[in-house]
Formats: C-alpha cells, structure tokens, sequence
DNA sequence: AGACTATAGTTCCGAAATAGAACTGTCAAA
DNA sequence: TTTGACAGTTCTATTTCGGAACTATAGTCT
C-alpha cells in the first residue's frame, strides 16, 4: 500500500483515513475539541514524543486541518486551531467516543458527559438518515457506484 | 504511551482507538461492511500482507468485532463476519465516508452513493442529538466529567 | 498416481516508523 | 547571569511493516 497517495484514492474512507487514520492523530484531535491548542499542552496531556507530536501537527495543517496562528511576537510562540475542516470531523470523534461508551465501558461509568447546549440536556450522539431522519443501520443501507468510482470501493 | 493498555484508559475514545485506530483495520472494516468476509478476498481487494492481515483479523476477532464462522468442514475453512459489536461501527465508518466526500474530494464526484433502504433516497448521514434531534455541532456541546473518569479526558 | 489449483494462513528479513532522551533557540523574569 | 517557559529538532535503539517465499489441507485434472 502506498500510505503517500491514499488520499487520492478512488474512495472517500481511504481519504478520511489518510488524514485522520494513525492512533496519534486521534488523540491530538481529541485534545484539539477539548480546546487543547499549544504544543507543550499536546505533549503532557497525551505523552507523546515531541517528534511525533511535532510531525502530526504539521501533517494536519498540511490537510488543513488545524491552522498554526501565532499568539506571541516575541518571542514567536503559535498555537494550533481547528478550521472548519476540522470542526467537521467531530461527528467521527463523536462516533467513536460513543462506540466506545457502548462497548469498551468498564463498571466505573463513563469518563465523559457531554451536554447539548441547545436544549439542555445530556446526550448521545445519533446518525440519521437526511433524507428521513430515522436513524441508520447497516443493513438498511444499499450502495451504489457514484461518478468518482473506477473500481475501488468506498 | 503503552498501546497495550489502551482500552484501559478513562476514555472512551482512547478505548476505541485501541480497536479501530489504525489505518488497515479501518479499510478491512469498510471491507467487512462492504460483505467481504474471507481472508483472499480482503487480501486482493486491499493488497494487505497476508501476514498483516492475518494479525489484523485475529485481532477483530479477540475484541468481539467480528465472529470466525466455519464454512467449510474438509478443508477447514472460515469466514470473518460482523458481529453486532462489530455492525455498531458503523456510524464510525459513515461519519468517515462522508467527512471524505465533503472534504476530500475531487472533480469525479463521489466514489459511493448510499440509499436508505428504509426511505428510498440517496442520503447523507447527520449526527443528532438523542435529545432533541437537531444536528450536533462542536461548538455547541459542553463537556462534563463523568462517573468513570479519574484525571484523563476523552 | 502425480501434478495442479484453491484457500488460509506462517515465517523470514530488510525497510520504515516510533519511543525516549538530549539538544537548540528565543525571550522574560529573578 | 542564571533560570525557566515554550516550541520545536536531532539522535539512536526498538518496534512494526512490507514483500516475498513457504506450509498445510483437500479437491480436481490427466
């Protein structure tokens, strides 16, 4: 597998993997919604290696995920910010932080609580159809071939 | 970080990126919710190394993700199939399709197009509050400690 | 019988990625 | 002038991955 050109792939998950597919760059998201923004915070809260976390970062302004602004001239300090791009990636953490409430909890209960500001209350995230709004299954989804499709999948 | 205990961390998304977090297994996944189910067929449609697939597959099996069904008695023979664990990936998998079709895409259009069967339409999947059904956004969650976290996040 | 094919792996070795620690550079505060 | 905070970079040892060959079981073809 040629890991460089995944994100040209004839398939929207390889892309998506592309960018968000290692352990790591879960993590530093995860970090960036709970508004982590400065590399010193990256690095202690996640005990990751300062190469790693330094090589990550980039690669998610490189796919313009995160923005590198600066906070401080002198000297020059930045910090790193979540785009619109990468906003849009909360319904996978959110996906996944759910999933793993469901089937990897342990008799401690739930790390996290998450409340929906708009009306209140505690909730869990659910994916639903948008043409009907009734939630989604596996096997009440049918695939087609879309016009981007050669032969690969997804 | 000792990846070896990462489903033990007070957090939920750590717990499932020690399942799903890296970048073969969320193409095998995609494989299995596109009904691949035996060994060959993964290996030539993702031109995996049998030896990783191998380990990947033995892996999804030990942590209840997919079941290792005989299908053939003389020679033994087994097919990987989903389990329900393993089905409730699947807004894990959507949410990543559709963050690649919206962001990662290019001027062929999508590779794939889904149809609910339920309503009949091409969709999009939506995440919503289990509350009040309207469309989560990250900026509009707020995030309290739960019962099951100790100093980590997630 | 003997050779060939299909399926599902395992083994081995060189290449690439990661972990861990130390080092660099800039500036402010003591 | 020394210390500390911050944001990285560099180095080496270890771990993981890629690629190819090999093993095992059984059916089919000649």
């Amino acid at each position: 597998m040629k890991w460089d050109t995944l994100d040209e792939e004839p398939c929207s998950l390889s892309r998506t993997v592309a960018v968000v597919g290692d352990r790591w760059t879960l993590l530093i998201l995860r970090e960036c919604f709970l508004r982590v923004r400065r590399f010193e915070a990256f690095q202690s809260s996640l005990q990751i290696t300062r190469h790693l976390l330094s090589e990550r970062l980039k690669k998610l302004v490189r796919f313009g995920i995160l923005r590198r602004v600066p906070y401080s001239e002198a000297p020059k300090r930045y910090e790193y910010i979540l785009t619109q791009k990468g906003l849009d990636l909360y319904p996978i953490i959110m996906a996944m932080v759910h999933w793993g409430d469901t089937h990897m909890g342990d008799e401690r209960g739930r790390p996290l609580l998450h409340e929906h500001k708009i009306c209140g209350k505690l909730f869990d995230p659910v994916m639903v159809c948008s043409e009907c709004g009734e939630p989604l299954h596996a096997k009440q989804v049918h695939v087609h071939a879309g016009p981007g499709r050669d032969q690969a999948v997804g």
